[in-house]
DNA sequence: CCAAAAGTGTTCATCGTACACCCATGT
DNA sequence: ACATGGGTGTACGATGAACACTTTTGG
């Protein structure tokens, strides 16, 4: 720290936004809200909110999700912080983003109906307040170098999934059509996923067998040093 | 964002850390400062300081690293922002920590002696105040990660240097050996480097040719989906 | 009976990896 | 002449990519 800069420094308004992932086995969308106030009241924006006194920036953020969905127990990672002096118009406001990963039917629909929220495809959302675009661009990026990398993905489903959900999920996240064949083989060979004796008969007359990752065995292979890739 | 929240919530101090990284053709190297104000004072820490009023957080860092090396146009990216309520014990303050990649003979020796500045290698360096071990740690992940698949090593290098050299550079920032013939074949086949008719003599009496990062190169490949891969 | 999605193997090209010797030169 | 670091090629195994047909069953 340079302290010959003395603790009566500038001090700011810092915020949290979120990105908040949902996937509804189609496409992968956001949860975006109407600005409640004025300036730009009614346009869409992220969820978010101020850090308080004695409130850390990962506890603002899991508040703000709370409020939002109901939901505690999420996937939730910080992701960049913004800080251009005039990003909020009206007052300078340092905002850190998150992103959050939810299985998209166990959020608390009411509250998120009381709260004005919409899902969209990240294909096609609306225009957003501020600097919001770019946090979701960000996060997007994000989430698809990082969904190769780390079984993040599940995140995103529910707990007992079949395969062929599994692929659409990627292929709507990486935006690019994969072979059945070379994915399932793909993802079977790493023993991370336990097939059930269940089949979801949702999508398809003949039935999809359901699957679970299981977590305890990726720990266990990671820690060997092997490394999840798709 | 939560407007249900007035702007008249708790205001933050904000302070960015800089991790500054250099490579002497040994060690991957970190840039440390003796904290110059009590508690703790004299203890080994990063640069910092406070953002200003009407100061972006990119402007802060650049002027923090300005401060200490008398560098500016060096490649400075934001890593992680900090803000754990009692990281800092004295006052609560939200650290916004960058890591900047520079050529370890550029920067500006007056001046890092007037700060009482010192490299030390990552793999053996003092104990830090705060939580920036966990900066630095944070930071050297994120180095050996992006440096396989971003061409930012060179910001580490001189204008002009040999493949020996960035063998070296590379063994250093991954910690572990490569194999000499599989490096230069690898790295030669992207066509990013041009190689100089001039030879380096400083390090072997045969004298290793050296070679310039073609940027404009990289700029016409990455457009057409070329990536960049150690 | 037929439409619609699930499930299944093989081939080929590419890429990563392992590995040993000669070269040029300063001392 | 010798020690030191620079520079070079090949063979093998592993991995990613392309590709088509059969199965099941609800309507």
């Amino acid at each position: 720290m340079d302290y010959t800069t003395n603790y009566a420094a500038a001090k700011h308004l810092v915020a949290v936004d979120c990105i908040v992932f949902g996937f509804d086995n189609e496409d992968l969308k956001i949860l975006l809200v109407r600005r409640p106030i004025e300036p730009q009241k009614g346009d869409w924006s992220l969820m978010g909110g101020f850090v308080q006194q004695g409130e850390s920036l990962d506890d603002a953020s899991k508040r703000v999700l709370y409020t939002l969905t109901g939901l505690t127990d999420v996937y939730l990672e910080q992701l960049y912080t913004f800080g251009d002096v005039h990003r909020d118009p009206v007052d300078r406001v340092i905002s850190v983003a998150y992103y959050a990963l939810i299985k998209i039917n166990d959020y608390d629909r009411e509250i998120v109906r009381r709260n004005g929220a919409q899902w969209f495809k990240v294909s096609n959302y609306p225009r957003l307040i501020f600097d919001h675009d770019q946090m979701v661009q960000t996060a997007i990026s994000k989430l698809r170098r990082k969904c190769r990398t780390q079984p993040i993905g599940f995140e995103l489903l529910p707990e007992k999934f079949t395969i062929p959900q599994l692929q659409s999920l990627y292929e709507a996240i990486l935006m690019q059509p994969l072979d059945k064949r070379n994915f399932r083989k793909k993802i079977l060979s790493m023993n991370l996923l336990d097939k059930l004796d269940e089949k979801d008969k949702e999508n398809s007359k003949k039935g999809a067998y359901l699957y679970r990752f299981n977590r305890e065995k990726y720990e266990t292979l990671t820690s060997n040093g092997f490394s999840f890739e798709i």
